[in-house]
DNA sequence: CGCGGAGTTGAACGCATTCAAGTCTTGTGG
DNA sequence: CCACAAGACTTGAATGCGTTCAACTCCGCG
């Protein structure tokens, strides 16, 4: 894989080195683009799957009066539009948000790993299941928590990611948002984002400042946003890591031992 | 297929007669289920898919004090589980919501139809790509859209799924949710549910009794709502059935012609 | 007959929106 | 180098949507 080509990085679970060399084969050349530019329309047909190499975007659809509510924030190392893969076209838009360098995957290319690669393939399936379930999250956090917990639990969310991937460490990560973007993604408005930053400011939790967040208190910032981070799916030892940051049991605590029920036979 | 289980007509774009003979071997026999029983427990190991084949369910998180936000209602013909295929077990818990009929496909037997039959191996991640995509509209429904609007939209979105599976015609659908259920579903107190229920009636656009929505006014409900459905990715003929009776462009009209980008490259 | 759950309605409160004014920073052109 | 414009951020005040608390009805069921 060409240098600044990282996958091995992005999904250590999921893809190993010789997976990353048979990836290597398959994409186009990495392409620059511009902050706040949309890559893929709603509804358009696509042939590519992106892999966001560099810079954040962000899924989004808008209402009819043209405001819009982010889906998804993703992150360096993101396939961005998996569903595409196997539909052939999205269902909301694309815009990066900042800078951004994107890695074009032909469709075809990844299809023939079902044949070729079979391991490979289903990791393809595990990323977009992985997907599913931070799009779920979403709308728990918009659904259920308040203001001030939204916002926490979406940084906590956007730095347990980064964390995951070794794109951060415990005292901060990079969110190139604008206060306007962050009201869009936790469903509020600008003027209401600010005042609930600067209250998670002067609690001490955290501060956002030119493109980036400092957590001062992270067990405080993921109790205020009822964080618990089982839904990402990551690696024990990285799940053991934020658990150890964080502390609460939010994490695989709950997952069950072997003794399970195994359908829903045996619940009646 | 023993009688009763109606795959084909669940998914009548992904599953043809011989996919549910193929499928029709691997499941165990189908069980009943209460009302407001839980099927999976979040974290919990499971080795079945559940197959929905009568009744309804959700998929929900709670928060710290409890309260509960459905992430997703399950209709009958859906498979409610399927991110448990691929990582082992859930983020979220599964319970009923009224009495239902579920059908156990064991893991294994669906894992070795990658390499018996790839095509239809391929269309439960189908499956499970336009399960995101419910999840996805969800975080819009209630990140975006005000009390009315939810609920009409939550509306719309039942009945188009529904009305796909031909579960229901035009003039109405069921669900059997109580008032409190559909505010945990629209992120609302049961109390601003009820009222913004009566505004949907009292403005002629549908009522909810008995567990059976009545529409009285289609394309004014899916107004009220903004509601779209590409997102559902519904096969063409249903789709231009569903814009005959609804009207509104909501659907693949945004879809552009052949001639599109292919890739982040001709975007720049 | 009485209980409990679901639905309905009123009234007070409070969180979030809206409108608006003003600061600060950045970049651009004179 | 300064003037100016544009965008991001901040803050205040008024409004209103949604929550909360509470009372009451209706219905099915033991």
């Amino acid at each position: 894989m060409p240098p600044g080509v990282t996958l091995d990085r992005a999904y250590p679970d999921l893809f190993d080195s010789t997976d990353c060399q048979c990836l290597a084969a398959l994409h186009k050349a990495p392409v620059s683009v511009d902050a706040r530019h949309r890559l893929t329309r709603r509804g358009e047909r696509v042939h590519d799957a992106i892999y966001l190499q560099d810079g954040f975007a962000g899924r989004y659809r808008l209402d009819w009066s043209g405001r819009r509510q982010f889906l998804s924030l993703q992150i360096p190392g993101d396939f961005i539009d998996l569903p595409s893969l196997m539909v052939g076209y999205l269902d909301h838009d694309i815009a990066t948000i900042s800078p951004a360098i994107c890695v074009p995957f032909p469709h075809q290319g990844l299809h023939d790993l079902r044949e070729t690669r079979p391991q490979l393939y289903d990791q393809f399936w595990r990323v977009s299941l992985r997907d599913a379930a931070i799009h779920r999250y979403a709308a728990f956090r918009v659904g259920r928590l308040a203001g001030r917990a939204r916002i926490a639990n979406f940084f906590a969310e956007v730095f347990a990611r980064q964390f995951a991937r070794r794109l951060c460490d415990k005292d901060g990560f990079a969110l190139p948002l604008t206060q306007a973007d962050i009201g869009e993604a936790c469903g509020m408005t600008p003027v209401h984002a600010n005042r609930m930053l600067s209250e998670l400011r002067s609690e001490g939790l955290c501060t956002l400042e030119g493109g980036v967040v400092t957590i001062h208190d992270l067990p405080g910032l993921a109790r205020a946003g009822q964080f618990e981070w089982d839904y990402l799916y990551l690696p024990d030892p990285i799940d053991a890591e934020l658990t150890r940051l964080i502390g609460q049991a939010g994490a695989k605590a709950r997952r069950r031992g072997p003794r399970a029920r195994t359908s829903a036979a045996a619940c009646r």
